[in-house]
DNA sequence: GTCTATAAATGGATAGAC
DNA sequence: GTCTATCCATTTATAGAC
């Protein structure tokens, strides 16, 4: 049970990846991240080893937030039956709301971007989060709604492209540059949902009124 | 006519860009580029006010670079009266490797994607760049090529979406990160031609063996 | 666990010689 | 147009007091 009053080392974690994800790696200074808590730059050092330490250690807790998605995700699934466009809606949109919009996951990937062309273990977590695993989750997804009958295609490989591909697109244009206001949120629904009912016109089964 | 040997100040925003698109504006030094150079920082500013002042140049000199690209493409589509797949394949193919993927125009891509959170100029060119002007001119040239019958759509800004989001994705996933080896050249060659041939099938006219 | 003080290095920028 | 020399501010990092 340690506990130091609110876990100084996680505020400068909080503080370090806010900083970062703005300005950059090395555009920040310890005494930005210290002063920015009230303290001198030694209380860092007591924390962590150098400024390298931080950064290190922040992709680190970040691992596990990956690894915990796809077993969460999949737990999920299995209880479903039968999915409706309602739910199928929900679950796109919560991808935004609850993961690429997330203040902190949004801030880690921006700072991946920034560094991913001189750190090679930002450039690998960043494909790993933004592609590679992106990809493969939505593969097992979408083969599954094409079992469950919710969706059909020759092709799931290229339907995933086209779903991820929009997903990229959004993600880039709208979440990675300046705040996240709420004409941005709104703007991302819209289009998103724009793209999932022409998504849904082109691999959907479920003929609707619309 | 005025010519130093091989013109420094060139030679310092090439310089300045490859350092400045690998590790951002911050953590590259004056010293960094004079040194690349085989020159002393004091050179530098003889042909610059400051550091900020490479930068700025750098971004104008690029504001011309995206000014002559509708102008010269609209001359080369007044001249088209038909299109084929094999013409439109080259278009889109040239995109990428006359554009995207020119050294430079690369280069000055990266630095923007690194330097857009915290500098208002980088922001405001990149999303020109990457969104809004080429979003107006493919609807444009969309556009053309429906009225010549080679497209059809009810609906040509979603078939824009469709297809820009995908050259979106396969620029942020193949071509911003890393060297752009023969293989990464192969891999865009391949998907693209997958995409536009998934595209046509959609909103082609010209039905054909395959 | 945080502070003061300080060392050592780095980086931006200028003056003046050549 | 480039160099030497130098200045000053900032930054990383450590030692030792509290």
């Amino acid at each position: 049970m340690k506990k130091e009053k609110k876990d100084t080392k996680q505020l400068i974690l909080d503080t370090a990846l806010e900083l970062f994800s703005k300005r950059g790696y090395s555009a920040v200074s310890i005494r930005d991240i210290s002063g920015k808590l009230g303290l001198k730059e030694s209380a860092i050092y007591y924390h962590f080893k150098n400024k390298q330490d931080i950064f290190d250690v922040l992709c680190q807790s970040f691992e596990n937030v990956i690894y915990s998605i796809p077993p969460n995700f999949a737990a999920e699934m299995a209880k479903v039956t039968k999915v409706e466009k309602e739910a199928f809606l929900m679950v796109c949109h919560s991808y935004f709301t609850n993961y690429l919009m997330e203040e902190r996951v949004n801030q880690f990937l921006r700072m991946l971007i920034i560094e991913h062309g001189i750190n090679e273990v930002a450039a690998k977590m960043y494909h790993r989060m933004m592609y590679d695993e992106a990809v493969d989750n939505q593969i097992l997804i979408f083969n599954w709604l094409v079992q469950l009958g919710f969706l059909k295609t020759d092709n799931v490989e290229r339907m995933v492209m086209d779903y991820h591909a929009m997903v990229v697109y959004l993600f880039h244009r709208y979440l990675i540059c300046g705040e996240i206001t709420d004409k941005v949120k709104r703007t991302i629904a819209e289009e998103l949902t724009k793209h999932i009912d022409h998504f849904l016109e082109r691999y959907g089964t479920c003929k609707e009124g619309k």
